[in-house]
DNA sequence: CTGAAAGCGCTTACAG
DNA sequence: CTGAAAGCGCTTACAG
């Protein structure tokens, strides 16, 4: 027991005095297997512990039943959903979960990214790093070899020459500005993500087309850029009320900026939502605790994560069917918030 | 391009005009290969794309170079830099990440978790699941066979078979009342966490043990249990005031529920810190944006994760030198906060 | 410095 | 219903 190796194939086989294949068809549930010979080889591979070594099945099969899963953020609220939800569906799937995290969205070096991955054998890849600067370059111009399944997580600028899922961040804004004029607001403020992110900028184009509906220019002294902080929420605040002291509801682009808005409003003595309306994205625990309640706009997070599961899943089918691939029009799909 | 398989060691072989296993050495960097050769072969890598199956090497080396890490809660603030951490960590040494999350730590079935990571061959496995009920009585009892390397990580109650990196929590709790205690407060109170949880026990016990320092009682009534939630946190302080009309302080087992007790205070009209001073514990990022900045307790997670990477790999190394294990005494290691 | 052989632990056709 | 053979893509001794 102490230095006992782990059983083998082999062991199990001898052990029931059958075949190496006939303990692979058991393993494998296949039902070619007389009752009498499964009863005795289970038995076995449960006395034994017997696991079959993922690494020799991944070789023999050309698969390793992982799943690549790149991402950025784990400790901000988005990609920890994300890739909850990622987790969960795959582990039901019967697929593993080979994490990359990387640092700086901006500067990834995707090709090297992806070639790490497929060197160990993943299944497909699933990149949920969003679009920053043009770091989706590689998507659109299909420079990657197309080796393998590749789903992108997220909306992009521009055509993906790879399958897409991703939440209609420019609703996530239209949601959130028309809400603010139901209430009443007439000069609503925004304070953005940073614009080099395409969610960031998706957002945005979600609140000035809901302004614009209404004949009002969405005039550029009510944008501020932030950058996800709760911190530059609050300064936020202080820069719209200077350039625009009529305003009187702001949308922020997620809810840590929200809550730092709130903060700030309280600081300079406005009543929220008497004075100044906020309304933020994303839910978080916090949102419903605070003075007064956060008004925001929720993303269905887990179902995308589910999805990007089922869809990444569906690819691995579909390439395994056809070796010739067909060469299928990657589908974009968009998930309302 | 359209149909071309990955290439493999014997098509970089032909292809440079060597055997196999030159190109092997080659790959895994040994000094006794020619330069010419040398040169040639990484000549051919280049041009072909090539890279080593990872499934294959595996194998063969009995190792995948992957660490199995088992988390529970990657949506809150300590798991999610943990694992952050650790991933980072891990990808500098050269180690992929199997990551299983698992959806309820007091039912968690460690035994076929571990199993089902083993078959996969990771090199070691992180258990960074915190110990709730009695979810890690396999870890006292050694039921588990000794087989591979695996760490556990945050405090256990009782001593456990298998190396351990945690942080103090007990210190945390020591940590906060103390601060409260030098700013004059009289009559603490504490929120703890789910008394299921062992770290939220070991909070308690450091908010008790600095109460009775000073030779006054740890009283029953400054207890109040709470879930980790920003709910709670509320709801506490009002049962709290009911039960000790006198107090002036309040440890918060963690930042939500410091916030909670915030707001909770705000509501029924007492300042903070004038009338009620609260600490909490994590650090989180909206921590210092309050009304006022919450006064925290920090919990060097990045330094642990960092930790314990380098203890698995450690373990990992030390396992492989020795085949026959010198069962060397499991080292407990603790980090301050 | 380099190569022929064997083997890691499975599965896949192929026979029977 | 079951087994002998070959092979997945590497690495590890072992020769030279």
């Amino acid at each position: 027991m102490a230095k006992s190796k782990r059983p083998t194939i082999r062991d199990v086989a001898a052990a029931a005095g059958v075949s190496t294949q006939t303990v692979s068809r058991v393993i494998n549930n296949r039902p070619d297997v007389a009752p009498e010979t499964l009863e005795r080889v289970q038995e076995v591979i449960r006395e034994t512990g017997y696991a079959p070594n993922m690494l020799a099945r991944g070789l023999t099969q050309g698969r390793s039943h992982q799943l690549g899963v790149v991402a950025y953020g784990l400790e901000y609220f988005g990609p920890s959903r994300i890739v909850g939800a990622i987790e969960r569906t795959a582990a039901e799937m019967g697929y593993g979960i080979s994490l990359t995290l990387i640092l700086d969205p901006e500067t990834v070096d995707a090709d090297s990214i992806l070639t790490g991955l497929r060197a160990r054998q993943v299944d497909g890849i699933i990149w949920a790093v969003p679009e920053v600067g043009d770091n989706r370059s590689w998507a659109r111009s299909g420079g990657i070899d197309g080796n393998g399944p590749v789903l992108l997580v997220g909306p992009m600028n521009g055509r993906s020459q790879f399958p897409t899922v991703s939440i209609d961040n420019a609703a996530m804004g239209r949601l959130a500005t028309q809400h603010l004029l139901d209430g009443g607001a007439r000069h609503i403020g925004i304070v953005t993500g940073p614009m080099s992110w395409w969610e960031a900028r998706q957002r945005l184009a979600g609140w000035r087309e809901t302004i614009e509906a209404t004949g009002r220019e969405a005039e550029d002294c009510l944008i501020v850029e932030g950058d996800w902080t709760v911190a530059c929420g609050e300064q936020a605040l202080y820069r719209l009320l200077e350039t625009c002291p009529d305003l009187d509801a702001v949308f922020a682009s997620n809810d840590q900026m929200a809550l730092g808005l709130m903060h700030a409003a309280h600081t300079v003595g406005r009543q929220i939502p008497e004075d100044i309306a906020v309304v933020g994205v994303d839910n978080i625990a916090e949102s419903s605790h605070f003075w007064p309640p956060l008004t925001t706009v929720n993303q269905p997070l887990a179902d995308a994560g589910v999805l990007d599961v089922h869809t990444i899943d569906a690819m691995i089918e579909r390439s395994r069917q056809a070796r010739r691939v067909l060469e299928p029009a990657p589908e974009q799909i968009v998930v309302e918030p």
